[in-house]
RNA sequence: GGAGGGAUAGCGAAGUGGUCAAACGCGGCAGACUGUAAAUCUGUUCCUUCGGGUUCCAUAGUUCAAAUCUAUGUCCCUCCA
């Protein structure tokens, strides 16, 4: 089954888009959040509770599927969606986020990219079809082009060079690419300069890929660099795909975003600061493993309607966390899921009202209470 | 009854004359985390009015200088009877 993606409404005072995804029967309203589930696992999750979270797509690693434990293992399990009983869309990346935290910049040729493996000392070669190879064994929904996910900052002149490679590689991906029913997205690369977002949108969309992602982002840079990057890139992408944001999930990031244009968006976040016993809520983060909260026997947000906080203490989950236990990893990522999707139901339903901005505000007064907001 | 070993910060454990407020690990207290080399990493952890003050079982010594050497005491452990 194709994933389709089809845009609903577009609104007036700022860019934000209402869409829908169809996949397997069913429907996912776009603007979306997707959790993270690198090796095949959202960490510490089932796929009833990452479904319990309210998640539609999520994503899987090509790098990390390849060494373990082999795409053809995968393959021949029947593809991801068997593997890790899975129904719902999953999006792969294409290995370009691991150019940026593990390779050496001078292991990146034009051919591809050398990497070590990590578990033998294997020397390791990546390249635009090899990458489109391993994604097609693994059958996920929406594959992403092989790229360089380059490090910020970094001078016009070495990002001019990259993102001439990233098209290169885009182009190779695609030649190489089965007609079948998996979508490929191509990258938008460039980092804060506007001429090379252009550039490489504008080539993306001649090349005609299935959706558009934007990557470079959440390297390190600052917020409102991070807008402008989307600003410089969003602007050239047609209206009738799927723009995706890779790897940015802070609240009030995905807020900024979809008023820019955004439809998707992925972070490791949630889960991850799950384990390090971090809590979204409405009023901010908070961290259950500060002492406050050893006597506290509320749940981790007061509104908050997840199977977590209709349960569970905050009390009981900093024991947990104290105690290493995985249940409480697993009880935070329920509820931080959640919130996220919480969120973007939020952010829709005030698409819906023509009240985004002011939803915004209503959101930073709440969560940023008492914080400096830089 | 005999022989030996030991007592160091909240815990475990280095250190065996000065470079020791005392390594390291755990625990504690904080911080970071944005397409997951990430259930990880970083800082801090005797007291302090940040000038300094008081420590290495206790007491008395030796020494310019003691956690480190000596004596006595207290407690613990192992082995032999």
């Amino acid at each position: 089954m194709k994933l389709q993606f089809s845009l609903k409404q577009t609104d007036e005072k700022t860019k934000a888009r209402l869409g829908e995804i169809t996949f397997n029967g069913k429907v996912y309203e776009t603007p979306m959040f997707m959790p993270v589930g690198t090796n095949a696992t959202v960490k510490t999750l089932s796929p009833e509770e990452i479904k319990m979270t309210g998640s539609g797509i999520i994503l899987a690693n090509t790098y990390h599927l390849w060494l373990k434990p082999g795409e053809d293992v995968v393959e021949e399990a029947g593809g991801l969606h068997k593997f890790m009983n899975y129904d719902g869309p999953i999006l792969t990346d294409s290995g370009g986020y691991q150019v940026f935290s593990l390779a050496k910049p001078k292991d990146i040729t034009e051919e591809g990219v050398k990497f070590k493996n990590q578990f033998n000392g294997d020397a390791l070669f990546l390249t635009p079809e090899k990458s489109i190879a391993i994604q097609q064994a693994l059958g996920s929904d929406i594959m992403m082009s092989f790229d360089e996910c380059v490090k910020w900052p970094s001078t016009h002149e070495y990002m001019e060079k990259s993102v001439e490679r990233t098209l290169r590689w885009a182009k190779r991906g695609k030649m190489v690419k089965k007609d079948n029913d998996q979508l490929l997205f191509g990258i938008v690369q460039g980092g804060e300069y506007p001429d090379l977002r252009e550039k490489c949108a504008k080539e993306l969309v001649k090349m005609d890929f299935d959706g558009f992602s934007i990557g470079g982002t959440s390297v390190g840079e600052t917020k409102e660099l991070m807008y402008k990057m989307v600003e410089y890139s969003i602007k050239y992408l047609p209206d009738d795909k799927l723009r995706y944001l890779m790897g940015v999930g802070d609240p009030i990031d995905l807020i900024e975003n979809v008023r820019r244009g955004v439809d998707i968006f992925d972070c490791v976040s949630p889960t991850r600061l799950a384990r390090h016993g971090h809590a979204y809520t409405w009023q901010g983060k908070i961290n259950l493993k500060n002492k406050q909260y050893k006597k506290d026997f509320t749940p981790v947000d007061p509104t908050c309607k997840c199977y977590t906080c209709q349960n569970y203490t905050k009390a009981y989950i900093k024991h947990l966390i104290n105690a290493d236990e995985t249940f409480g990893a697993r009880l935070l990522s329920i509820h931080n899921i959640y919130f996220l999707h919480t969120l973007m139901k939020n952010i829709r339903d005030n698409i819906k009202k023509g009240k985004l901005d002011e939803y915004r505000d209503e959101f930073i007064k709440n969560y940023y209470k008492g914080e400096k907001n830089e």
